[in-house]
DNA sequence: ATTGTATATAGTAACGATTTCTATTATCAT
DNA sequence: ATGATAATAGAAATCGTTACTATATACAAT
């Protein structure tokens, strides 16, 4: 199952959490992190609950799984098409608003003979922190 | 360790044909698929071997690693700067000549804070073996 | 060709992220 | 309030990848 299904979810004291903690930050968690935040108010959340609400709210729509390499899955509350970059230092996540003017798809039909559905544009440097402490060991 | 080095390595008979295989290859295969090509000619040669060389090749800049989505990692001998599109339905991935001429990084450190390094394009479709296969079901 | 030594190997165990399993509990349309 | 169905906690299992270790190999110097 990977696109938006139109089927009704419940709403239980888990998931809302979920989504509350993750539509908090901008910093596009792991799952294990969810769990961290949740736990503060629900102590007794087991991890496999947050792996499952996050997948059942990514196939739903309300949210986004975001692969932008490394090890773990990240999510993120916005929805919106945007691009991402990632810190090579630390392995933050950060947004990101280019508006190239240019059909990606297009471009691919004409080079490939897949049915081209999507891209994914990523980036990848080092973050606002990471670049402080560089500056401070020189 | 992520950039090339400069160290040389040595060439052993099981690096040797890790390289041979994914050389004559442009399917972009994952770690056990070319444990199963190498074992033909090696039987006793082992999984963690491949692994290995496979890490310290990329290392070098023999070979490229590449990270397309999915829970495997994929290798190319091809190390020319090239999109890849991956099949969602079969998950094979292929190569992709789009030229786009757009200056990536320097719309995105406009964008954001970051010190941006590098960028990667990546598409998905249906690759042309399952677009027959679903012809043939209707 | 022989040697020395740093590096690589096979085989296996360990690891870490994610998924699966199952008995119990909660949601929500009726 | 009831009951059907979906979700939960907790634990075990899965799977890709990495680490470990005793033995073997590559290769530069002799
Ligand atoms: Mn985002
Ligand atoms: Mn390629
Ligand atoms: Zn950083
Ligand atoms: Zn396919």
């Amino acid at each position: 199952m990977n696109l938006a299904t139109n089927t009704k979810i419940r709403m239980t004291r888990q998931r809302q959490q979920i989504l509350d903690h993750l539509s908090s930050v901008k910093t596009h968690p792991i799952a294990d992190e969810l769990y961290q935040m949740v736990r503060q108010q629900m102590p007794r959340i087991s991890l496999g609950t947050v792996y499952r609400n996050l997948e059942i709210l990514s196939d739903s729509g309300i949210i986004q799984k975001i692969d932008v390499g490394g090890t773990q899955k990240r999510f993120d509350a916005d929805i919106s098409n945007h691009a991402h970059i990632r810190c090579v230092k630390c392995g933050c996540v950060g947004d990101l608003d280019v508006h190239i003017d240019v059909d990606f798809e297009d471009a691919a039909r004409k080079a490939c003979d897949f049915e081209v559905l999507r891209h994914r544009l990523e980036y990848s440097g080092i973050c606002p922190d990471c670049k402080d402490k560089k500056a401070v060991l020189m």
